[in-house]
DNA sequence: TCTTGACTTGACCGGTCGGTCAACTATAAC
DNA sequence: GTTATAGTTGACCGACCGGTCAAGTCAAGA
């Protein structure tokens, strides 16, 4: 089996379950049945190693259940409900396999390595903008096909992007899954204006 | 001068900065200008730290910007207007002078060990607890003087309280404090409706 | 003056950190 | 059968980790 994606796999649970600083290079392989030596073999750091995770998680996720998600045959608002519930049913079997709900990646990792290294910052800001074309392309086809009133489409899909990882941060804080189903109406909700 | 309040100061400098892991016990001693000893004199261990620096920042909190915000001269609505203003300066002043954009220290520590201790989890759940009991006053009080329609105040202050700290999240990401700015127009109008 | 106890010092501990390296094996090309 | 090369091994490195401890300082109370 393919040694490099072993790694990856691996590091990318370790990572989203515990965080970057917390997991030991040791630990990661060991657990992916390697030497310290092969792992410098495919990686020339750390850093390397969770710039690929990175890579390939949003890889995962975009294939995966935002693609689900943002199906374009589903009506564009009913993406959203869709979405809510693909988060909340990954993070409750997330909990009930590992005890806690591992929140986003993405979000985990934003917040414990921006400051200090803007390479990977820059990495995390391509997914979420990513993240954000797809409630934007979603928006403005539900605009287009008046089931919404119009509004600033670019602003609020970043704003819809926000409220979903700041309630998954809230719903792992308080290590209740239910916290998305029970939060997770208002993203419809949320609106900006255009020239506001 | 206190060791101990100058320990956590330092303490929480360091951790809002860069991360819980990532700060050692070494480090904190050095700018705090004393030896490890002293540091186990006030402290059990790094942990017991980290429980003191949440206690504190909340004390600051609350009595600081949040006690400002929610001013209750203020009219109701406005207050949110207030809070979004002095996230985004603070968050500014903090850019301007580290470079990056710390984001908020509940979220922060909350993404990285809410999965690794419970106890810490639960006392940062209190934190939340605190500010969205802060949201849903304001909102009582605005649906009680008429200011928006009625809706339900319990549920909406939780996703208000999430969609603060998903805008910190993201405007952290692309280090960029105007995210607030830009994206903070947006808070007044979540809504959660009732027995929705 | 003597004692007590809060506070401080700095050397020290075992363990782990990220990372290196020379030697070895397996595979495939020529 | 030789050679090149990708992959693997496991010992090793210095630095740093969180944490301990015996020895000492110093101010207040008796």
């Amino acid at each position: 089996m393919d040694t490099r994606q072993r790694i990856i796999n691996v590091a990318k649970s370790l990572f989203h379950n515990r965080s970057y600083a917390d997991v030991g290079i040791k630990e990661i392989c060991d657990k992916a049945e390697i030497q310290k030596g092969s792992f410098y073999h495919f990686f020339s750091a750390k850093r390397d190693l969770v710039l690929a995770v990175i890579e390939d998680f949003a890889q995962d996720w975009a294939h995966g259940f935002v693609h689900e998600a943002f199906d374009s045959r589903l009506p564009p608002m009913e993406r959203i409900d869709y979405l809510i519930d693909a988060a909340y049913f990954w993070q409750k079997a997330a909990k009930n396999l590992e005890g806690h709900m591992p929140g986003c990646l993405f979000g985990n990792l934003a917040l414990e390595i921006s400051t200090q290294d803007d390479v990977l910052r820059a990495k995390l800001t391509a997914v979420f903008l990513m993240a954000k074309e797809r409630f934007k392309c979603t928006l403005d086809e539900a605009v287009a096909s008046k089931k919404i009133a119009p509004l600033d489409t670019e602003r609020t899909a970043e704003a819809m992007l926000a409220y979903l990882e700041g309630m998954i941060l809230i719903a792992k804080a308080s290590n209740d899954p239910e916290t998305i189903y029970r939060l997770g109406s208002a993203l419809k909700s949320i609106r900006i204006e255009r020239n506001a």
